[in-house]
DNA sequence: GTCATATGTTGTCACTGTAAACATAACGAG
DNA sequence: CTCGTTATGTTTACAGTGACAACATATGAC
C-alpha cells in the first residue's frame, strides 16, 4: 500500500514524516525535483528515468511510491494548485480584502501563471477524476474566490455565475499568455481584470 | 521541399491538388485520420504508427509530408482553428449580427470547445512559433471577434482590452470545461457569456 | 538475533519518434 | 517510346520511454 497517502507534505509538522528507510524522504525529493525541473526551461523535461537521475536513484524506485508516472504528476499537479492558492491568499491579506483584494487575487493568478507556465500548465490540463479523496490543492483558491465574490460584490444577483464568470476571466487570460497567444503586460492584465473585478466600465 | 506548403487545402478548388503520386493525397488523408481520431475517444491516442495505419501506409512514409510529428499536430491544430472560425462565423450570421450575434460567437466559442475537446485543447495548447507564415488558421476568428466588438459595443472605451476581456472570458470558460473543473451547463455558459457579452448586469 | 516488510537495483519488454538505405512510380526531355 | 530525375513509399534499425518481474538490501518489531 504504497499509495495510500497522496499528499505531498513536502514540510510536515515535525514527526520526521512517514517513511525514511534508504533515501530519507524519496517521495518528496522526487517531487521537488519535478517542481525544479518545471521551473527551469520553459519545455519541461520529465522523464521517469531524468527525474529519478536529479534524486540519485535507479528510475524504478520512483514505484515504490506512486503506481504510474500519471500519479506523479498528479502530485505535482496538486502541488502547484496549493502555491497558487497561497499566492492568492497572500495577495487577498496584502490589499486589505475587499474589491481591491479581490481584484488582486485575479492578478495574483494570472501573474503566478506567467511565473511558472509550466507548473500552471500542468495543474490545470490535468483530467480530474470524478472525486479524488486525498490532496485537493485547489481548495484554498476556490473557496478564495466565493468569499472574494461574496465580499465584493455583496448586491450581484448570482453569486454562482458571478463567481464562474471571474475565474473565467483570468484563467482564459492566463492560458492565452500561456500559449502565447497575446503578450505579457502586466499592466493590460489589470486593466483586463479591473473591468470585470472592480465593476469598473 | 516537401514542407513548402503548410497549409490543410481538405477541399481543394478543383485542381486536383497538388501531389497524387502514389497514394492519391497521402496529406490530406493523415489529416483527415487525425482529426477522425480526435473525435471519437477522448483520450485521443495519435502515434505515427497508428496514424499511419489508419491510412494504409508505413509510419515513416508520413514524413515525406511532414517534417517530423509536431508539424503533423501543427497541422492539424490549424485545422481546428479553421472549424472554429467558421462555426462563429455561422452564429454571428445566424443571430443576425449585433449584440445578439456577439453573444452567440461567443455561446459557439464555448460549445466547439465542449463538442470537440481533443481538437480544440491541441489547437490551443501548441506553442505559437513568433510568426508562421503559412497556414494562420485562427485569423476568421480573431477577425470576427474585433468586428463584433466594434459592431456590439460602439461606444466602449477600450476596444482593445474590450476584445481580450471577451476572449479571455469565453477561453477560460471553454478550458474549466475541458479540464472537468466545472460541468458543462449550456444555459449556465449563455449566462456566464451575457454578463460580459451582453453588457446585461 | 530473526524475520517480515518496505525500499532500491538490474534486466528486460513493448512501444515510440526518427533516421538511413533501398525500392518504385510518375513526369519531362531526348 | 526510352531514359533518367525526382517525388513518394518501405524496410530495417536505433535510441529513448514507461513499466513489469526478479532479485537485493536496509529497517524496525519481536
Amino acid at each position: 500500500m504504497t499509495d495510500k497517502d497522496n499528499s505531498v507534505n513536502l514540510k510536515s509538522d515535525g514527526a520526521k514524516a512517514a517513511g525514511a528507510y534508504h533515501h530519507g524522504d524519496l517521495r518528496a525529493a522526487v517531487i521537488a525535483a519535478g517542481l525544479a525541473r518545471l521551473q527551469s526551461g520553459d519545455d519541461g523535461e520529465l522523464g521517469l528515468r531524468a527525474l529519478a537521475r536529479d534524486v540519485g536513484v535507479s528510475a524504478t524506485a520512483l514505484y515504490r511510491h506512486f503506481p504510474d508516472k500519471e500519479a506523479l504528476l498528479d502530485a505535482l499537479a496538486d502541488e502547484g494548485l496549493r502555491r497558487l492558492g497561497a499566492l492568492q491568499a497572500q495577495a487577498w491579506l496584502k490589499a486589505g480584502g475587499g474589491i481591491a483584494g479581490f481584484k488582486a487575487t485575479g492578478a495574483a493568478y494570472v501573474r503566478f501563471a506567467h511565473d511558472e507556465p509550466a507548473l500552471f500548465r500542468l495543474s490545470f490540463t490535468r483530467q480530474m477524476p470524478d472525486r479524488k479523496e486525498g490532496g485537493d490543492g485547489g481548495e484554498v483558491a476556490y473557496n478564495l474566490l466565493r468569499a472574494g465574490v461574496g465580499e465584493a460584490l455583496p448586491g450581484v444577483k448570482d453569486p454562482d455565475v458571478a463567481a464562474l464568470h471571474a475565474w473565467s476571466l483570468v484563467h482564459g487570460l492566463a492560458m492565452l499568455i500561456l500559449d502565447r497567444r497575446i503578450d505579457w503586460d502586466e499592466a493590460l492584465v489589470d486593466r483586463v481584470v479591473g473591468l470585470t473585478f472592480g465593476g469598473v466600465d
